[in-house]
RNA sequence: GCCCGGGUGGCGAAAAGGCAGACGCGAAGGACUUAAAAUCCUUUUCCCCUUGCGGGGAGUGCGGGUUCGAUUCCCGCCCCGGGCACCA
């Protein structure tokens, strides 16, 4: 191949043969170990991230390859500007997905899972991405999860693991406990199966106590507006202020949360939740029975009536009264489940005048109905239609000292009054809960616990991690509530570490989101079995330069992998606290309009387009659909575009002749595009991009000219992170030695990006009415007087024009 | 209900408040070719006037506004996609 010399004429070379360049392109780069940095001596290192895969037994998604793709020429660009980039992969195989798939199609997982990663490895490495498989994990690892457990451990020490027993979502389907971040619309987020309230001893990670701060670094942080608001919105910060209502006859007091304490003139009634556990003591005599029968049946209730089912509202009277410590007046004390005991204090003053669902509420059982806040144009006596809850604009009424303020003073007031009384405190609430992390199945790492009769919960020594996951055969979930590795003895009886005697492991395993919550920490540092994480690797590559996913985990795995994180710092182990410098959102890749599914049967398979176009063929489609960060529709139509434009990249660079001297407007072009791949490439904007390279490439072979290698050769390396394949084989034919991405990426010259000459724009009254050729430099005058020099110009134009707008270089406009 | 996105040719899409539709797909015509492929050259938002050359008008979901000038900014709606949802 090496005759085809630079300067041999057209005709002579072998047409473009994608599958050929890329096989030998990748076994180059295996060989070579091309995408193995040195880790240690990286001068300018750049952490380029993915979200790892979860290797399904279905093989790599084609929206696996459009977000991969995403970042590796956002790597591969970092490279060409000279960084030392490192771009791992690894695997997420741990999880109830993976299990119950072994389930199905009854082969075991720890027989199935490196089937499907050998798969998946042979697919990734077709997309061609700049992956240093030297630093490869698998979270199903034992040597990974021994630093999971690790972690656990470092929690536990903390005080930020706990056990306890609660209320949890508990999937039938799945039969275990899920995370309310893994409840959606009350179904489990896998199966669909409607989530049941279960009451169980569980492991809890403190995330609770991290809210303040994960959500204050949300402001600085270069992560987008969508992301941040989406985790913004999870942690819910609501500021109010604490009340307590004394309950009459009683020493007892029930505390509310509320946002609206300069309503409490307006709260004619109290409402607890039904698994509040005052209810039985407000509860009077004659209503005790009526109150238990609701109670009961309000907790039985699935989750999805109850928190999404019809709003009707329900409820019974306790029988029981409060007093109102603004008004001094008994309030009737009821219980609804319209109240949720997981958030504030489970227990409301009810306001019906200023809530919605405290007037419907008040409807319903006849309550009474006070305005306490009049709108602009309204004053006390205003009848109430609906709830009034606007927060600005309002003015307080009917609460005698306070009638007058603005709402937000009114708040201010109201609690400082009730404050130094005692009954009130400001105070914040997060809806944010804490994480619970016990799953009661097979396929995840056992918590690191032994629990002996003498000496009490105790945690695995590290010396003696990691705790394995025993391979057995009857993995299958039950309804327990136990995992399944509770049915061997053999594995959970243990000596205990403190005195020796018998004693129990731990059951349980820990949230798939755990072992994803660390993993970014683990991939500089895989060769290390006696540290989770290497001070001098991580102080060098962490935290993360970019990280890309999908959008799907904006709340999940990058809320935990901040806590993680946050954590870790806390204990000195790190020295940021938070992981992702930057991270961006990819969109989803829909096909023909449609959300592809198994079931839809519209899953694009990518193997059989690879096959079909070549790796760089389909990373260029699938860029140019649009921008990164929307997603994108994949309708086979467009890919053709993309083999013409390396079909004719491919033969400039064969046909192009370096005897003469390359063309000056072609040129100028050249540092144009040079500019704009750059700055496009830089901030995702990977469609245009592409675009300007195949409207240099129109230029470069206008009329069927001949190009010129210095006009060929920068568009090659231009075009190395969206097709490296390619790139590399014409690098190599161009003479070079070595990979094209240890060249530097080509620099433009600002006076040759710019024209001498420009189409000024000229308008008459706003509207376009030709162009003029001038000098870029040109002044206003002189421009005025080439416009009224064209005729079809001057025509609009009577007399002297009144008004001139003159846009430098852009655009004249005449106002007449 | 609330919070994010988004509505632009036949299709995917571009446009620091400054020539709307770059670039690509598709379609039509042409050059080259015995022919085809490839390549290259035209045309391709809609309507009207004109035999033609050419000229005019409208147009970025709808209705207003700001501006010399609005796809872009503001106000009020409609529709689509996604997220959250009895969160006090």
């Amino acid at each position: 191949m090496t005759s085809s010399t630079p300067n041999s004429t057209a005709a002579s070379h072998a047409s473009y043969d994608p599958s050929a360049v890329e096989h030998k392109w990748q076994e180059r780069w295996r060989a070579d170990r091309t995408n193995s940095p040195d880790l240690d001596h990286a001068e300018r290192p750049f952490y380029q991230l993915m979200m790892f895969p979860y290797p399904s037994a279905e093989g790599l998604h084609i929206g696996n390859v459009f977000a991969f793709t995403g970042n590796d020429i956002y790597g591969r660009f970092q490279r060409l500007l000279g960084h030392t980039v490192f771009e791992p992969i690894g695997f997420d195989a741990f999880g109830i997905h993976s299990e119950n798939y072994a389930l199905k199609v009854g082969i075991h997982p720890m027989e199935l899972i490196p089937r499907n990663i050998e798969n998946f490895r042979r697919q990734l490495r077709r997309v061609g991405l700049m992956v240093d498989w030297s630093h490869e994990l698998s979270t199903t690892d034992p040597a990974y999860y021994k630093w999971t457990q690790w972690i656990f451990l470092q929690l536990l020490e903390r005080g930020l693991a706990y056990r306890g027993k609660a209320a949890v979502n508990w999937c039938p389907s799945c039969k275990t406990v899920l995370a309310n971040e893994q409840v959606v619309n009350g179904a489990c987020e896998r199966c669909g199966t409607i989530v049941e309230q279960r009451f169980l001893e569980q492991w809890f990670f403190r995330i609770t106590e991290y809210a303040p701060r994960l959500l204050a670094n949300l402001d600085w942080i270069d992560w987008s507006d969508k992301t941040t608001t989406a985790q913004r919105n999870w942690i819910g910060k609501s500021e109010g202020a604490e009340i307590d209502f004394a309950v009459a006859g009683s020493d007892a007091s029930i505390r509310v949360f509320t946002t609206r304490p300069d309503t409490i003139f307006g709260a004619t009634y109290m409402v607890l939740a039904p698994e509040h556990p005052l209810v039985d003591a407000v509860a009077s005599a004659s209503q005790r029975g009526a109150v238990r029968a609701y109670v009961e049946r309000a907790t039985k209730r699935d989750l999805v009536a109850r928190k999404v089912g019809d709003r009707e509202k329900t409820g019974v009277f306790t029988g029981g009264y409060a007093v109102n410590p603004a008004t001094g007046e008994r309030v009737p004390v009821w219980v609804a489940d319209y109240v949720l005991m997981e958030y504030g204090t489970g227990a409301i003053m009810a306001v019906p005048g200023h809530d919605e669902r405290d007037l419907a509420f008040a409807r319903t059982f006849g309550l009474p109905i006070v305005r306490v806040v009049a709108g602009p144009g309204e004053d006390a006596s205003t009848p109430l239609t609906d709830a009034y809850t606007d927060n600005e604009g309002g003015r307080v009424v009917n609460s005698p000292p306070f009638d007058g303020l603005a709402t937000d003073e009114a708040k201010a007031r109201i609690v400082a009054w009730l404050g130094e009384r005692g009954h009130a405190k400001a105070t914040v609430t997060y809806r944010l809960h804490d994480w619970t992390i016990s799953r009661q199945r097979y396929w995840g790492p056992p918590i690191p616990i032994i629990y002996c009769d003498a000496c009490g919960m105790q945690a695995v020594p590290e010396k003696d991690l990691p705790v394995l996951l025993p391979p057995i055969a009857d993995f299958r979930p039950d309804d327990s509530g136990i995992s399944p590795l509770a049915r061997h003895e053999e594995w959970y009886r243990v000596p205990c570490p403190e005195c020796g005697k018998m004693a129990r492991r731990e059951t349980d395993v820990s949230d798939t989101f755990l072992d994803s919550a660390w993993y970014f920490l683990r991939y500089p540092s895989t060769e290390f079995d006696d540290r989770p994480f290497d001070a001098d690797r991580t102080k060098r590559w962490l935290p993360v330069n970019i990280y890309i996913g999908g959008h799907e985990h904006a709340v999940l795995h990058l809320l935990y992998s901040r806590f993680i994180t946050m954590v870790l710092h806390d204990m000195g182990y790190l020295d940021f606290e938070e992981p992702f410098k930057r991270f961006r959102a990819h969109g989803l890749l829909i096909r023909n309009g449609a959300k592809m599914s198994k079931t839809k049967g519209n899953v694009v398979n990518p193997d059989e387009y690879i096959e079909r176009w070549g790796a760089d063929t389909i990373r260029l489609y699938l860029m140019y659909m649009g921008p990164l960060e929307e997603g994108g529709d994949f309708r086979e139509s467009g890919i053709s575009g993309m083999k013409r434009f390396l079909d004719r990249l491919w033969a400039s660079a064969h046909e192009m002749r370096s005897d003469g001297t390359p063309d000056e407007s072609v040129m100028r072009k050249l540092h144009r595009t040079i500019r704009k791949v750059g700055e496009d490439t830089n901030r995702l904007g990977y469609n245009t991009a592409i675009a300007a390279m195949m409207e240099y490439m129109n230029t470069l072979r206008s009329g069927e000219r001949v190009p010129q290698r210095a006009e060929v050769e920068p568009l090659v390396q231009l075009v190395a992170p969206y097709a490296p394949h390619i790139a590399e084989e014409l690098w190599e034919r161009l003479g070079h030695t070595g990979t094209i991405f240890a060249s530097r990426w080509p620099t433009f010259d600002p006076a040759l990006a710019t024209e001498d000459d420009i189409e000024l724009a000229v308008q008459v009254n706003g509207k376009l009415r030709g162009t003029v050729h001038v000098a870029r430099d040109i002044a206003q005058d002189q421009a005025v007087a080439a416009a009224l020099g064209v005729p079809g110009i001057a025509k609009f134009v009577t007399g002297t024009p009144r008004k001139v707008i003159f846009v430098a270089g852009r655009l004249l406009n005449l106002v007449v």
